[in-house]
DNA sequence: AATGAATGAGTATTCATTCAT
DNA sequence: GATGAATGAATACTCATTCAT
């Protein structure tokens, strides 16, 4: 499997060139237009007239940045999985305990889905488009989980009884789906676009997951 | 909107006519066909030559039971949601417990998850698809799961501080992620078709909505 | 290699099943619909449409009776080799002797390709876009032409020491070219399409052919 | 009509100025590349790139040397034209006999096409690209052979009943034919390229020109 | 002179849907 | 009721050519 890797020097499928400076520019526009083309109508709706048109360049000039629709379609993915994984670690910067640092982490990945809708749009669609990618973007987040899970049940800040792959795929499984909900759908049925999750909801979230991940005196036995 | 109800009298809609006996049974093996060619392909790569193909019936006569394409994949989502609530409230028969019937219910659902992976598929392509009833299977599925809690809050066997929606769609996109990542790709992975979760990571994801849902002696104050 | 065949029973690419009456005659439109086209515009520079507008249906018909582009030029070129084989053994029949079959021969060949410019200008291109289908067209005129040689050698009626093969090449190519030159080249200096060739080159060509075949008193040596 | 000439004196197509001696041989790479180009994937699948690539050149500077993709086509069968006409008047130099520098002219010719397979290949292709140069190509090898074959019927040394004009063309058939066999399909079945045709084949053709060409002591008839 | 990034016209092919039989 | 031949809109991708550097 060769996916686009979001740490190769970027260089032009046509001519195997790195790309200049303005080239770069370029690409990013691409990407950018892509972004709000796949969201707003869907990779099958999409064209690449439209994603050109949007990005204000000529059609064959696509070709210079992007091998194929699929190949941007995989780009735009690995990227969008990149600047999510950032805005958490940043908003988890600074937390004062794990427990925090969760928390923050989630507001992270909420707040970049209120701004980004193309992540769970284009993400959803991923399966028949390119399931590698789909499965990277999914893996890697939940290993950022799982690794954290991993230090906060050895100091004892997590039940060590939850089995940490299975708990980082049940907390990214819940992200999405509230995000889904109660920030997509809210901006499709308002019209407008909700930029944080609802109080309400975020603490009811809060409060399953602290009760999740809370370490229990007596641990039960699950048989 | 006017989607198709499971409730409503089928009728064909090319005549407006109340389907036979025979039709009814033409129309059932259009959406098994629909089911599994939706399921393997995906819903864009899907034809209708395919799923008459594989029904064995005629192209034509396709249109005597589905207006469209579309149609017969929001009739297949329905049926689909229909059935996968049927295999929940099955499972959760005669559980001793709110929690053995909680954990039933998540053991149903899966079950079919394994049995019917067009079900993930389908409805995670449906958002471009039919956003309608894309909404109409989450909605419908969250309100099962979002009563038991509230009538298990009533009896204290649930944490009242938990708020039942929030937590209802924390559930769903649970059991939706950890029924992809350990029945699914396991079964891409394999070439075989597991048909249970994997004890341990059902073990696992049982201590996790245990811990989730059990009520605390001291209730968190998360703000 | 699995090129068609002209003595398959036809059918259809699409669904493969065999071509109904009507069927047949919306293939046979086709055909000379594309015999029209690639001889005016040449392989590349004709399109599907200008085919199907032609031959007066629709674009997507096409495809219920050949697979691509290249699978008509395929066929025609089968179809016209075998029309213009006809043609030549048609000629031939009554001849009396040998070398007027011969004659009888070349003069249905040139009667065909001055109705048929197509033969030329088609074969002529094909070496790029399907060689496999150029070999066979020469190749089984020039086996036609070699089995006549080998004959007339054993009843004496041709020169002993003549190659076969290598004669019978050198006739196809003589005949081509001839053909092109003062067929199709008179055919677009007068704007008026010749049936037949001027019976000053007829003689001449004749001519050189009583001699290169008839049997030679002194054979000579060419060492 | 205005075919680029092999006497003009070259000039840029751009700025109209003669070119440089550097600029010659710049152009000379073009002429050279793209005749290896032109060879093996034909004048449509051959690209600007491709070759400007292989001559080692930047894209943007063969519109200094031609005017378009057609232009360098019809230089580049004016060039092969020249180059073979030579190879073949040299070829036929200190021929002690007419009928030796006969065949010393098609050795010479065969010899070419075996180096340079682009000279069919080009040629065959040339009808739609390029008409004009075609004729130009076949007229000036036809005129050679017929202005030989005059002369030789003057001094008896060719039968005076045929016609200069339709041997030469059947002559130029026969070469065309008998390379395209022996010398170009043997070179894609073996993959080794043969650098002459096989003794056999041109002792068969030899004889055959032999009996066409010379004199007959009873001048046949040919009503 | 030399370059190569940018352009957009052009085309083969697919497939949901219709309708005559 | 059942059929499947016919349709044509829609789209990804290529490549000759231009022109600013």
């Amino acid at each position: 499997m060769s996916l686009p890797d979001d740490t190769d020097e970027l260089v032009s499928p046509a001519t195997g060139r790195p790309l200049t400076k303005r080239g770069e520019a370029t690409r990013r526009r691409l990407l950018e237009a892509a972004e709000g083309v796949f969201a707003e109508q869907g990779y099958h709706e999409a064209s690449i007239v439209k994603i050109t048109e949007r990005a204000g360049i000529g059609l064959g000039t696509f070709y210079l940045y992007f091998d194929s629709k699929q190949s941007i379609f995989e780009a735009l993915v690995i990227d969008l999985n990149r600047r999510v994984r950032h805005s958490m670690s940043e908003a988890m910067e600074g937390a004062g305990s794990r427990l925090e640092a969760e928390r923050a982490g989630f507001a992270g990945f909420f707040r970049f889905t209120a701004e980004h809708p193309a992540l769970y749009r284009v993400v959803r669609e991923a399966e028949f488009v390119s399931p590698e990618v789909l499965r990277l973007h999914y893996t890697r987040i939940v290993e950022g989980y799982e690794a954290g899970l991993r230090a906060a049940q050895e100091t004892g800040d997590v039940d060590r009884a939850l089995d940490p792959e299975t708990t980082a795929w049940a907390l990214m499984g819940m992200g999405e789906l509230i995000g889904m909900r109660f920030l997509l759908w809210e901006r499709d049925a308002s019209g407008t676009a909700p930029t944080e999750l609802d109080p309400v909801i975020f603490a009811g979230m809060t409060r399953f997951i602290d009760n999740a991940l809370a370490p229990r005196d007596t641990p039960k036995d699950d048989s």
